[in-house]
This record gives structure tokens, sequence and C-alpha cells, in this order.
DNA sequence: CAATGTAATGTTATAATGTAACAATTATTG
DNA sequence: CAATAATTGTTACATTATAACATTACATTG
């Protein structure tokens, strides 16, 4: 289930901003990847062979998330790939209950709404935070 | 710095309800109520006088949260009291990380923005976290 | 290459946040 | 009052995250 052209593309992207994508760092990397759900810090531990202590996986976690390799998402403390790595991007994420699964949206209707109603207070952002829980379109089809 | 009239709203308002805002209850919520800023639920658990433990705070904190009369910030793990706790309803907040202040906002345009992208998705909120951090005025305003 | 400085990792311990489980108490209802 | 339900007390523990310091790998430069 892992985009191995994704992780060739974060290789990539590492080598060109000169920053390194270490085995460590690597190896965290993959294990996000390869989990069809976010993933809590404790499960990439756990997963870590050979094993690894907990600042291990945090400062690769750390690095990964400056990066924008990788996403979290605050409501569930768990961590997940960005699919557009490429440029600095607000998202915004759809987490269903039921199925764990969540959608990355970049919708510039939202990021307006937000930047407006922040101007007007005279705040300035620096990051946002918008994750909507409820049930995605397969959860719901499938009867209440 | 509390309102006192929130507190008394807060009581009729749990009268109405036919729910007890019992003594404990009553405590976190004077406790969350007396402080500037959001305050995490160890914060709470140390006014407590007399000391409780753990468990009765988080069992305050659950009921306060169903009851609206309060918020839970996701990003900073800490929680503060509703200005409107009359009608449920959904809030966005700015987090200033310079100063810790916290506005809450009900904005419609953001309501709006995310309503639409999820049901163009396909998908049914039950919730919405949407939480901005940056620089309050104040904050921006005291130069660099 | 050797010397040096910087970045990354290893290791141990601990902090901070939150919950499970069960007993005791208090409030409500019939 | 007896029975029931709701709340609280208590102990222990789970989960998430970080501090502090030692060690190793990497990069730079003379
Ligand atoms: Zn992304
Ligand atoms: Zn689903
Ligand atoms: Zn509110
Ligand atoms: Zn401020």
């Amino acid at each position: 289930m892992m985009r191995h052209d994704l992780l060739i593309h974060d290789e990539q992207l590492c080598k060109q901003r000169g920053v390194r994508l270490t085995c460590q760092r690597r190896r965290v990397l993959k294990i996000i990847m390869q989990s069809p759900l976010p993933v809590g810090a404790y499960d990439i531990l756990q997963k870590m062979d050979p094993p690894a202590a907990p600042p291990t996986v945090y400062r690769a976690l750390d690095f990964l998330l400056q990066q924008g390799l990788i996403h979290r998402l605050a409501t569930l403390q768990a961590y997940l790939v960005c699919e557009h790595p490429d440029a600095s991007h607000q998202s915004q994420f759809l987490i269903c209950s039921e199925c764990g699964q969540v959608e990355e949206m970049e919708d510039s209707n939202i990021q307006k709404s937000l930047d407006l109603a922040a101007s007007q207070a005279g705040f300035s952002c620096s990051n946002e935070v918008v994750e909507i829980m409820g049930r995605c379109v397969q959860c719901a089809g499938e009867g209440h």
C-alpha cells in the first residue's frame, strides 16, 4: 500500500534542500507511509526494527514535520504522510470517526475565510489547524 | 478577573437542562473561569483545594464539555470557558503564541466554507476543530 | 589525511496528559 | 424506607512527549 514514488520524491526534495534524510528519518517516514491510517508515535516506535527509543522517533518526526513530509493531527495525536510535500501549505483534514481514514484537503475557500476572519481580528496567522471529524462517504453510505 | 454572571448563567442553564452542576464540577468550572489563559487539566488539579485526583478533574471536564460550558483546545491540550454557552455551536479559536491569549470566534463564513468542502467530499461532519496560531493584535503591535 | 566543529543518534530517566477498574458515597425514585 | 442510579473516591496504570548528557557520524578546512 506504500507509494514508493513518494518516498523517492521526498528523498530528492531533501537533497535539493540540502537537508539529510538519514537512515532513522527514512525508517520513520517509511513506517508512516506504509500505514493506511495515521499512526501514533508509539505505534511507530513498536515497528522500529531494530528497536529504537522514543527520542529517536520524536526527533525524526520533528524533522519530517519541519520539512513538510508529514503532518500531525492534533485531535488524534497521530502522524500521516503529506501527499503534496513540494511546497509549504496549509491543509485541512477530514477524519472519519468510523473507519479512521483521513483525507487531506487544500481548500482555498476555507483558507480565504480563515485568513479573512483572522485579519479582521488583527491577528497574523502562522499556522492553522483544521480537523473535521465525522463520517466519510464510504461509511456514511453503509447505512446509519 | 472572573465573570460571576457567567457562572450564575451556567448554573441556571444546567438547572433548565435537568443536569447537575455539582460541587466538584462547579469547582473545576470556577478554576477555569478564574484563569486568564487556557488551563491544562493538571493545572486545574493543582488548584483544587481541597485536593483531588485526576479522575475527578477529568470527569468534571467531560461534563462541562458535554454541556458546552467549556471548550478544549486540541493544539494546547488545555481548557477554557465558553463565552456563549447557551446553544450548541462550532467555534474557531485564535491562539496567540506570544501571550497565550485565546479568542473564540463564531464566524459563519468559516463555518460555511468548512461545511461546503466537507459535503463536496461526501463527508458528514460531527465536530470541527479550527485553531489558528499566530500573533494577536496586541503582540503584533509591540514591534518586531 | 588529521584536526576540528557540527549534526545526528544513543541512552537513561522523567514529565505531562489521560484512563481503567472498582469501592464508597450521595442523590433520586417508587 | 428500599432500590436504583448518579456521582465521587482511590489506586493503579496507560499514553504521549521531553530533558539531559554521552557518543557517534559527518563535514570542513588547513
Ligand atoms: Zn500536505
Ligand atoms: Zn469512514
Ligand atoms: Zn463557545
Ligand atoms: Zn498576544
